[in-house]
DNA sequence: TAGCTAACTTCTGAAAGCGTAAGTCAGCTG
DNA sequence: CAGCTGACTTACGCTTTCAGAAGTTAGCTA
């Protein structure tokens, strides 16, 4: 531990990034859509169905998912339909894939089957598994033991007992 | 997209990685704790006003994390006091950091203000920024892109219109 | 123009999550 | 042994999350 995790109550979170992720993408259900987008679904039943969540759910996630930009309703139609629309990734939700990957790696290492885990994510060129590893911008490997926690640029001191 | 995604519909989702971390860590307050964690708190007063939640909140997460062993409970004697207990980050725990900074870089790239971030996690080493990284496991670097789900060893066929 | 279907929305009600406030408890200090 | 303190637990009520079922809508097809 650094020193400056004992002034750690000086620090305010009003601007936290993990905070402000969990305010787009905090509920279970929410997650789960964005898995269910890389693995390519993109219709209103289809997202309901496989995550296994009722149509409400899916409609208010949907919805949300839409307004904060990390999927977007695109028009589509097939031939001899009507006009619909799907739901597909944006860059912003694209870029949400370390996330699910981190996750699904946990996942896969503590909690999975003697089988093993269920899908696999893998390199489009050369086929083998992904993972996802900590790297600093040195471009060394980092260990989880190896990072440490520091003040960034926004960081907002406040007296110990304000919110 | 590649062919297997096409009959997603028959893949179970029983034993889905994402799914079952979802169950240990599901809830916000689950994650602000486990960050919290690795931004070093140990107390349970701690926890409770740096996460800024209430104390049955508090209470219940650190049960439930500490249930499904991602901290531990450890006693603690400070000179001239009781005995008190402190959680502490399992491996299991610590092993959870990918999650974070994915959740942390996601935020940074995409919520941030304009200052910046508030916290910044650096190699001890060299002191540079820290950020994950989807590599293969042939050592490849692997853009966001270049990844495909695939199905694994433990996937479960269902008819398509089982759960 | 009546039927059909995907894509929703609305309604109802149960369960989970959460904050505030008020306890409880254990063991050290005076 | 009374007071104190950190670490909780309990009680209460509000809000959010969620499923199931039923209703709605738009536009193609017959």
């Amino acid at each position: 531990m650094n020193d400056l995790l004992k002034e750690r109550d000086a620090w305010s979170m009003a601007n936290c990034s993990i905070a402000r992720t969990l305010e787009i993408v905090g509920t279970r259900t929410a997650l789960l859509i964005m898995r269910e987008a890389f693995f390519g679904t993109r219709r209103f039943d289809d997202f309901a169905k496989r995550v296994g969540i009722g149509e409400p759910a899916a409609s208010t996630r949907l919805k949300e998912l839409t307004a904060a930009g990390l999927l977007e309703r695109v028009p589509y139609q097939e031939p001899g339909q009507r006009t619909r629309y799907a739901y597909q990734l944006t860059q912003k939700g694209r870029d949400f894939l370390p996330v699910l990957s981190a996750l699904r790696q946990w996942g896969d290492t503590w909690a999975a089957d003697e089988q093993g885990p269920p899908v696999v994510v893998r390199h489009e060129n050369c086929g083998a598994p992904v993972h996802v590893a900590l790297r600093c911008d040195d471009g060394h490997d980092v260990p989880i033991g190896d990072a440490f926690v520091d003040a960034g640029p926004g960081l907002i001191r406040v007296s110990p007992d304000s919110p």
